[in-house]
DNA sequence: CTGTTAGCGCGTTCAT
DNA sequence: ATGAACGCGCTAACAG
């Protein structure tokens, strides 16, 4: 019952422990007639490396996260899904950073960036704006040896390590899909209201949404599309414009954010659970519009898996510890009223 | 950068790292004059106890996970879950071992209960079948000191600390509510395909599915309830029988498992895609399924979260350490074609 | 190439 | 009531 450990295999090989621990470890100069003793003896004994012994001294680590500021909900989550971080921070002896920045101000992440203090830090996470500037700073992190994970929304072409986040246009056709069924084979108007086409990950879902429509729900046809700055009056205003046109519109799609706007439209044209609205990331809002009939379904992503995963990537990628991709591939859940969790 | 240790803060407060560890852990013995001055640094240098050195020397507990034999593939993804435990094992300083046993016989899983080698063992999980012996085989354990987790499906009336798994009913109404927007508002006739309405799960599903439909799809009619067996070729006939009578079938609920049969009745009939079909879990022949566009959404519990939530259950219940629910919640995943994981 | 020694941070005696 | 000392399993530095 005991455990095996190191000492047990060097009394069973005849050796000392610290040969042991060479062979163990592929360090330099071990003889390889003892190396094969060791290791029989491993094999017969079923020796496991205690990881957790390894490291009662494990040097302090740093990993920042750079998140957008302002009072977008889901990026709040985001944050305080980094303060929950801290149970494995003590496991793991590293210790987790949040940094908010404004979120449209390329020139003020690539200098927060810069900026971060160098000192122990052994990888950034970051919500990417597409920048040059962001880039750059990206670049320099790396440059500078630092790995660079971007998160929620991704930055291609620079030097960054890994994306962590959904597959937005997977995301976009999941949607789709879901407004498509709800016609049930019945044609049908819908519109689709994002928050700005200048961001990346909304355009992709946008895109996704339309292919799955035309692939597989030819009679569901997108007639408008319009956008709303993730801000709550100006997507009210947007939605308002859009129903004047379309006064029994079947569906909207939402890709962004400021959804009770859309709520706020539908309920005053009498609308409300009459329009499907199908929206991303499960906030109060959201929650509160599904539960209220005004919502049909909720296309989210896990805040705190996206920071644990970006947490162990980081921590893969400071030790050269090998990345399980499958395990780290964010899934797009789906939300009814009925399975909210 | 460096952490702080006991003996920096003992350092601090002037006295002794056993005078802090005391004050630290509540043990009998502390002068209050001291322990103030021990809180004191400890909140003024900010130190975290490093669960990580605590446990250097942790004795080695076994947990042992009870699972239904047989070549259920879910059953076995939860097999396989239990062995990617690893990773955490060797940091636990726990070992995770799996007993499989015969599904539907209450009496042997009573005795592979009864017969668990009680050397070390520190909590043990199972797949619960409602009968009377397993119920006290459970509560033997319970009374041996040993908590019971039960995992997928519960044992109410029993000893068992805590019940791992989804909310049956609440994924019966996930299923319903799909069905029911799916429809598209038109009136249909659904059917539902069991295992066995033995099994508590089963029960619960049918009802939750039962249940929303007439609270918000009235009408969407379920016309016929059938049993499979959880088998394939059973499953295959019910289906059959179900489609002579009802030849143009809406729907079909399948409850449990056996949903290649469903597949293949529907194909036989040219029903494939037109009859709607919603199912449970994500096994390779339900994904196959999905893409092949005879199945349009799956109802999935994740193995791995189960595994790794009972084990950290079982880890707290062994340690008196809290459990924090809301972690613990298993979610109710939905599926479609364009989500896949 | 190999063994010995000295820690790492914490829990636990055992004297004081 | 308190402190010094040892041990846990492992790594690192130094001798041989």
């Amino acid at each position: 019952m005991a455990r095996v450990t190191l000492k047990d295999v060097a009394e069973a090989a005849g050796v000392s422990i610290a040969t042991v621990d060479r062979v163990l470890n592929g360090r330099a100069g071990n003889a390889s007639r003892s190396a094969v003793r060791v290791q029989e003896a491993i094999n017969r004994l079923g020796y496991a490396p205690s990881a957790l012994s390894a490291r009662v001294d494990a040097a302090r680590r740093r990993f920042v996260f750079v998140l957008p500021s302002g009072e977008n909900p889901f990026m709040s989550s985001l944050s305080e899904a980094v303060g929950s971080l801290s149970d494995w921070m003590t496991l793991e002896g590293a210790v987790y950073e949040t940094v908010r920045v404004d979120v449209f101000d390329g020139a003020a992440l690539a200098a927060a960036l810069d900026g971060l203090e160098r000192d122990g830090l052994a990888g950034v996470a970051l919500v990417a704006l597409d920048h040059p500037m962001v880039r750059e700073a990206v670049n320099h992190l790396h440059a500078a040896g630092i790995p660079v994970v971007t998160l929620v929304s991704d930055l291609p072409g620079s030097r960054r390590a890994r994306y962590v986040g959904i597959d937005n246009i997977a995301a976009g056709r999941t949607a789709g899909a879901l407004m498509g069924r709800f016609m049930g084979g019945q044609g049908a108007e819908v519109a689709i209201v994002g928050g700005s086409f200048d961001l990346r990950d909304h355009v992709e879902r946008q895109l996704g949404f339309k292919r799955v429509l035309a692939e597989e729900f030819g009679n569901v046809r997108v007639v408008d599309v319009r956008e709303g700055r993730d801000d709550r009056e100006t997507t009210r205003r947007a939605v308002e414009a859009l129903l004047a046109r379309h006064p029994d519109l079947a569906g909207i799609y939402s890709v962004g954010a400021g959804n009770a706007g859309i709520v706020e439209a539908l309920k005053a044209n009498g609308r409300a659970g009459k329009t499907l609205l199908i929206a991303h990331e499960l906030t109060a809002e959201n929650r509160a519009a599904l539960l209220a009939g005004a919502m049909q379904a909720v296309i989210n992503q896990d805040c705190g898996h996206e920071i644990r995963s970006a947490a162990r990537v980081m921590r893969a990628l400071a030790s050269g510890t090998p990345i399980v991709a499958e395990q780290e591939r964010i899934r797009i859940d789906v939300f009814l009223r009925e399975n909210l969790p």
